[in-house]
RNA sequence: GCCCGGGUGGCGAAACUGGUAGACGCAGGGGACUUAAAAUCCCCAGGCCGCAAGGCCGUGCCGGUUCGAGUCCGGCCCCGGGCACCA
């Protein structure tokens, strides 16, 4: 053990609390009946390599609320494992001609043997892969459940296409509409896929939010909107087609608006599109561009709003009028029917495509601007009002109006009230290699059918290099030509693997019974689920939380679980940001690390110039995520190596709340290793001979010592941790103030100190917990004779002592109308006479002889003189 | 474009239910120790005016509510996250 006489060394100390946790097992969680168990979860890294800063944000965050849980008497669980399928092996494949497995296991190693040396409390005895066929066997398993179920089914999906590379592309090697490698117009392209009807729980995955008290309400919200349950009604537009009476449907949420509708438009995938651009070329042409590009939402919905008419009219239900049937491109054929009624005066986007093609605007509804919409667009045309122009539904109310025109719409059998949801299927087929492979096996005779349980798992081999034109399973005759589990005749297995969501939608689960080979979950999973605290970061808000919602119901309907919702309370970090430069003098941007940069600064410490270590201006490009695009990435690895675990835990910790983003600066790094130094130091002190204390100063202190825990309890509670590493760094200003350098004569252990010393060190060990173990034990702070003695996480967690607490006399802040003027010190029992003659007293100057309108008191805080 | 957040000193931040804006740190300035450097310790520090006492201004911008607004309300600007095949 390193003794105290020398300096703070990290490094060994670090390893030396490390062996003793793993000596002892320290971290391993069993499932104790009638114990409260908190099962406590941080999102589990994809093996990239190496870890960083966010992932070392993250599962520091995760360490600490762990630790302080154990402290606080629960039976924790903190697992970690590897989110091990994916894109990124694939490319590192490419790249290096290494099949993407071994490229996959060699991170894994490295990145445990980091996450070792940051000192979690993980029990790797649950360590789980999600590539390894033990886990990826019951993603297989629940597939052919849900197949059976109908939530599992096939049916057409769009992708991207990379004509040159014959190859499906992901959104992310889509760059500026070209294939990343190729530079080819991508184009969209329908292939069959697999989906989840994850559309059946919409209600239950929407009303259940309501109930989730332990999770942000931001994040809820977005979630809501996410799933977008609307009310409106369907309506169908009669037409003719060749002599046959046909109807084209719409969904809206203002049919009180149908009397102002001047035209239809519909997506270009639309049947009406496709048959009208049978006899119009240029009609043809443009319904071929709609198609072409990418698929992504946010580049739809930034196109300029283009339209061609089809020539096709339909009439509306209510008055027969004609409307001309118009292709648009901002009409997406994913959402409600594929069409829309256009209403030019009561819709911003119909309004704009109106006025481009010369289409006629009717106001139908009155609005505090009048009945007119002049140009240009105001927010105002959209908001619900008074039907106008619209025959017998004039003077109706939104609600009003909508209930007659359904009724009506009903009677004609063109229409009724439905719920829409924005919520689509969840598309699960991959035209990938490095995935789950989906066990089904395609049957000339039987159809798609499941792989029997018996022959699960589906293998992966392990062994194969992508080269960038398509999927190499579909290549590979020894793992796709198979029998027919049904008739046994030759059949073609299934050669797209799964999203890697499925992946990571029930591993929270599975690390309860990892070791489980007969079943996919069992009864200790119903032991731990749900998980009382989930940690990640906020870019998973939506799609792998709402995922996981849907998986754990799919779980409890199959028995595996008890719960609905597989996560009580969510924290959901900010993300780790750095700022990036680059230098432009070779004509090509270069971005230069950061840490590759020197600042000039001005005598106010204001960053004035920037330059290149060796020696070429560069420019500030801002602050963003860490990307290699970009070369910002801070690699935590050298920041441990340098400072210590602890260092690294706290600075991150001390530096910005969990939720907020985290701006990336190595100078502040060097203010968390100051800090535990001089607890080190102070420590090392401690049983130096000191002289007894005068019990006024004595009292001051643990007044100090005990309010700070007790905000810092407080703080704790709402995991604002930033503050808890502020308030530690108070408490030993405090110990500081109060015996600083004053070592000289004799006394022996003073119990200020004592006590202050075992608060800090209890306080802070979730954050620096090897200092603090080290600490612990060589001050000998541990009741004699208890486990605790050796180990402060067995420690009970400091609460502050209401004796110290209680104080004789109250600062009152004095304000003059408003404007704070100065304090006043009251004996706490002093009455509102006596408080408000004080003020008043104090105040004379401000007042100065003009009379006292009113004095308005907050007991115990404040005293306003309004004048 | 749509949905969700955020904006407070040179920087990260704090401020409990609307009640002393800037705790705790970083960077900076001054000093002590040292042959020197590193390390450590002490002091100063929102802006403007003033020798000082003190005064005025100040939480992205504009407006409102209130005895009192960083905090509540309305409008705007900028930045970040997500938009269904990155994870």
């Amino acid at each position: 053990m390193q003794s105290l006489d020398r300096s703070y060394e990290p490094r060994s100390i670090e390893r030396e609390a490390q062996a003793f946790w793993a000596a002892k097992n320290s971290f391993h969680a069993d499932e104790v009946p009638g114990k409260a168990k908190f099962y406590c979860l941080s999102m589990f890294p994809y093996p990239s390599g190496k870890l960083h800063m966010g992932h070392v944000r993250n599962y520091t965050i995760g360490d600490v609320l762990t630790r302080y849980y154990r402290m606080r008497g629960m039976n924790v669980l903190q697992p970690m494992g590897w989110d091990a399928f994916g894109l990124p092996a694939e490319n590192a494949a490419m790249a290096n001609k290494v099949p993407p497995a071994k490229w996959t296991y060699d991170n894994i190693a490295y990145m445990k043997r980091q996450l070792q040396g940051l000192g979690f409390a993980l029990d790797w005895a649950r360590e789980l892969a999600t590539c390894s066929p033990e886990y990826y066997k019951w993603n297989q398993w629940l597939f052919t459940r849900l197949f059976r179920k109908g939530l599992a089914y096939r049916k057409s999906g769009v992708v991207n296409w990379d004509p040159v590379d014959q190859t499906v592309l992901a959104n992310e090697q889509v760059i500026d509409g070209r294939g990343w490698r190729t530079g080819a117009l991508v184009e969209k392209r329908e292939i069959p896929m697999y989906f989840f009807r994850i559309t059946a729980y919409a209600e239950e995955l929407l009303e259940a939010l309501a109930k989730m008290d332990g999770w942000p309400e931001q994040v809820k919200l977005m979630q809501k909107n996410w799933i977008g349950r609307s009310e409106g009604v369907r309506i169908g537009f009669p037409y003719e087609l060749q002599g046959e009476k046909k109807t084209l449907w719409v969904f809206t949420t203002r049919a009180d608006t149908l009397m102002g509708a001047t035209f239809m438009a519909v997506a270009a995938e639309h049947p009406i599109a496709a048959y009208a651009a049978k006899g119009d070329a240029q009609l043809a042409a443009f319904v071929e561009e709609c198609k072409r590009g990418a698929v992504m939402e946010a580049d739809l919905a930034q196109l300029e709003k283009k339209g061609m008419p089809t020539g096709l009219y339909c009439a509306n239900p209510l008055t027969g009028e004609k409307l001309p049937v118009w292709v648009g491109n901002y009409v997406l054929m994913g959402y409600g029917e594929g069409a829309v009624m256009g209403v030019p005066a009561h819709d911003e986007r119909d309004y704009a495509f109106a006025l481009k093609y010369g289409l006629p605007i009717k106001c139908v509804i009155r609005h505090p601007a009048g009945d007119a919409v002049p140009e240009p667009w105001k927010p105002a045309y959209a908001e619900y009002g008074t039907c106008i122009n619209s025959g017998k539904y004039d003077g109706l109310a939104y609600q009003a109006a909508v209930d007659a025109i359904a009724a009506d719409l009903k009677a004609k059998g063109l229409g009724e009230k439905q719920v829409q949801w924005r919520l689509r299927d969840w598309g699960i087929s991959r035209q990938r290699y490095w995935g789950c492979p989906i066990p089904i096996v395609h049957c000339a005779a039987c159809g798609d059918v499941p792989v029997p349980d018996k022959d699960l798992p589906v293998v992966l081999p392990e062994n194969l290099v992508p080269d960038g034109t398509g999927n190499p399973l579909a290549k590979l005759p020894s793992f796709y030509e198979t029998k027919c589990p049904a008739c046994g005749k030759p059949a073609k297995r299934e050669t797209d693997t799964m999203d890697t969501f499925v992946d990571s939608s029930w591993y929270f689960a599975r690390f309860a019974c990892p070791d489980n080979d007969k079943a996919m979950l069992d009864a200790r999973a119903r032991y731990w689920m749900p998980v009382d605290q989930y940690i990640g970061g906020i870019e998973h808000a939506i799609l792998h939380l709402l995922y996981s919602r849907f998986f754990a119901r799919a779980l409890k309907a199959e028995g595996l679980l008890a719960v609905e919702e597989p996560f009580t309370n969510l924290l959901t970090q900010g993300m780790v940001l750095a700022e990036s430069y680059y230098t432009d003098a070779s004509g090509r941007r270069e971005w230069i690390n950061p840490a590759d940069v020197e600042v000039t600064r001005d005598a106010k410490g204001k960053i004035v110039a920037a330059k290149a270590k060796d020696g070429r201006a560069v420019v500030y490009d801002g602050i963003g995520t860490m990307s290699k695009s970009k070369n910002n990435g801070v690699d935590p690895q050298a920041l441990i190596d340098r400072y210590g675990a602890d260092t690294a835990r706290f600075y991150i910790i001390f530096a910005s709340p969990p939720t907020n983003t985290l701006e990336w600066s190595d100078e502040s790094v060097e203010g968390s290793y100051r800090f535990l130094k001089r607890v080190w130091a102070y420590a090392a002190k401690f049983d130096e001979p000191r002289r007894t204390m005068a019990e006024g100063l004595a009292k001051t202190t643990r007044f100090e010592i005990h309010s700070v825990l007790k905000q810092a309890n407080y703080d704790l509670a709402k995991h604002q941790f930033n503050t808890v590493a502020s308030a530690a760094m108070k408490i030993l200003n405090a110990l500081e103030r109060f015996d600083g350098g004053r070592f000289k004569e004799d006394g022996g252990r003073n119990t200020v100190v004592e006590e202050g010393l075992s608060i800090l060190l209890r306080l802070l060990s979730p954050i620096t917990p090897h200092i603090c173990h080290h600490l612990w034990r060589e001050l000998g702070l541990g009741r004699k004779g208890s486990p605790e003695q050796d180990d402060v996480m067995l420690a009970p967690w400091p609460d502050p002592d209401p004796e110290a607490l209680k104080q004789d006399e109250i600062e009152y802040v004095v304000q003059v109308n408003g404007k704070t003027r100065g304090s006043v010190r009251l004996p706490k029992a002093a009455d509102r006479a006596q408080v408000e003659a004080s003020a008043a007293q104090s105040m004379q100057k401000y007042v100065a002889g003009q009379p006292i309108k009113k004095v308005i008191i907050v007991p115990g805080r404040l005293i306003n003189i309004v004048v």
